[in-house]
DNA sequence: AGTTGCAGATTTGCAACTCACC
DNA sequence: AGGTGAGTTGCAAATCTGCAA
C-alpha cells in the first residue's frame, strides 16, 4: 500500500517517532471486519456496555434479547470500533434503561434487512435529520440532568419549544428523567 | 478495571476467542491522547489525508498550513482515531480540493481557542443541524457525482429544493463539481 | 440542469399563565 | 412576601416545502 510505504520512509528518515507509528499503522489491521466473527457480538456488545456506562457514571443499562439478536443478524459493513459507537449511540437512545428491538430500529435509518452502521447513511434527510436531533437533545438532556431551563439554553432554543421538539421527536421527558436516575454525571 | 477483568474471564473460561480479544482490548490502549504528542499532528494529517484519498479515489486534497497549525494547535480530547475522523470530514468539506483554515472552522462548532472534536457537541441546536446537513448533503452529491436529480431523489426532497438548500448552506455545486474531478467513485 | 413564483404547512420565538416548591 | 423552575397555551412572523411552470 502506498500510504504505507510513505510512512515507512518517514519512520527511516527519523522524522516520525516509530512507537507512535505503530500504534497508528497497527490499529486498521488488527479490526476485522465482524461479519466473520458475528457469535462474538453479543459479548462484544456487554463489553462495550459496561464499559460506556462506568465512563459515563451511568446506572447499567441492559440489551434485551431482540436487541442482541438484531444487531447480531447484520452483516456490520464495519469493523468492532464501529460497533462501539453504536452501542453507544444505543444506550442515549435507551428507555427504560434498557436497549430493545425499538431503541435499535430507532436509532438505524429506514432499511430493516441489513442495518446502515450509524444514523446517517441513507433515507430520506428529514430521517437523518431527525435521528440526529434525537440523539443530540437527549445527549444534552442528560448533560444537564434533565433540568429543562438549562437544556434549552445549551441548545439555544425557547423552553417552551424545547417541549415541542421533543414531543414531536416522540421524548418522553418524565420517562427518561426516571430511569436515568439520580446518579448521572 | 472491571470491564477488563469481565472480559479477561470470559477469555479464560473459553468463551471468548483470544485473539479478537486482544484485537479489541489493544486498541484503547495503543492509542493515547494526541495533547501529548502534537508535534507529530501534521505528519498523521498528511498521513491519513492520502489514506483517505485513495480509499474514494479521490483527487488528491491538500491541507494549507494554516489549516494544520489550527489543528495542530488544540488539544485535541481524543485520540488519533478521532483525529482520522475528523481529517475524513475535513475532506469532504473541502473546497478547491483544499483544507483552509476556513474549512476547519466551518466543519467546527464556534468555540474558537480549542476546537471541539466534531461538529456537534456544543453551540445552538440549528448551528449542529446545520453542520450535519452541510455533511451529508456533501457527502450524498459526492456520492451521485453531482448528479442534481438522483441526490435530491436519495435525499428525498424536491429537486428545486436541494439548491436552495445548497445555497442556504453554502454550497457551491459548480465549484464542487469541478474540483472533485471526474475520477470520484 | 437550473430558476422562479407562490400557496400551504411548519417551525420558531415571544409572552402569558398556572402550579409547585423553597 | 419573593424567587425559581416546570409545563402549557395562543399567536404572529419567519421559514420551509412541494408543485408547477
Amino acid at each position: 500500500m502506498a500510504t504505507h510505504r510513505n510512512l515507512d520512509a518517514l519512520v527511516r528518515e527519523g522524522k516520525f517517532r516509530q512507537d507512535l507509528f505503530h500504534r497508528v499503522y497497527v490499529f486498521p489491521l488488527m479490526l476485522p471486519p465482524l461479519r466473520e466473527r458475528r457469535e462474538d457480538i453479543p459479548v462484544l456488545i456487554a463489553h462495550f456496555g459496561e464499559q460506556v456506562c462506568s465512563q459515563n457514571n451511568w446506572k447499567p443499562i441492559s440489551f434485551t434479547e431482540d436487541a442482541i439478536e438484531a444487531l447480531s443478524g447484520y452483516s456490520w459493513p464495519g469493523n468492532v470500533r464501529e460497533l462501539r459507537n453504536m452501542v453507544e449511540r444505543l444506550m442515549l437512545l435507551a428507555s427504560d434503561n434498557q436497549v430493545t428491538l425499538e431503541t435499535v430500529r430507532s436509532a438505524l435509518p429506514a432499511s430493516s434487512p441489513g442495518l446502515p452502521l450509524s444514523t446517517n447513511g441513507s433515507g430520506p434527510l428529514a430521517e437523518r435529520i431527525q435521528n440526529f436531533e434525537r440523539e443530540t437533545i437527549l445527549a444534552e438532556l442528560k448533560r444537564n440532568s434533565y433540568h429543562m431551563t438549562n437544556t434549552a439554553k445549551a441548545l439555544g432554543l425557547e423552553r417552551s419549544h424545547l417541549y415541542k421538539k421533543a414531543e414531536q421527536l416522540g421524548i418522553d421527558i418524565q420517562k427518561q428523567r426516571r430511569e436515568d436516575g439520580p446518579d448521572a454525571s
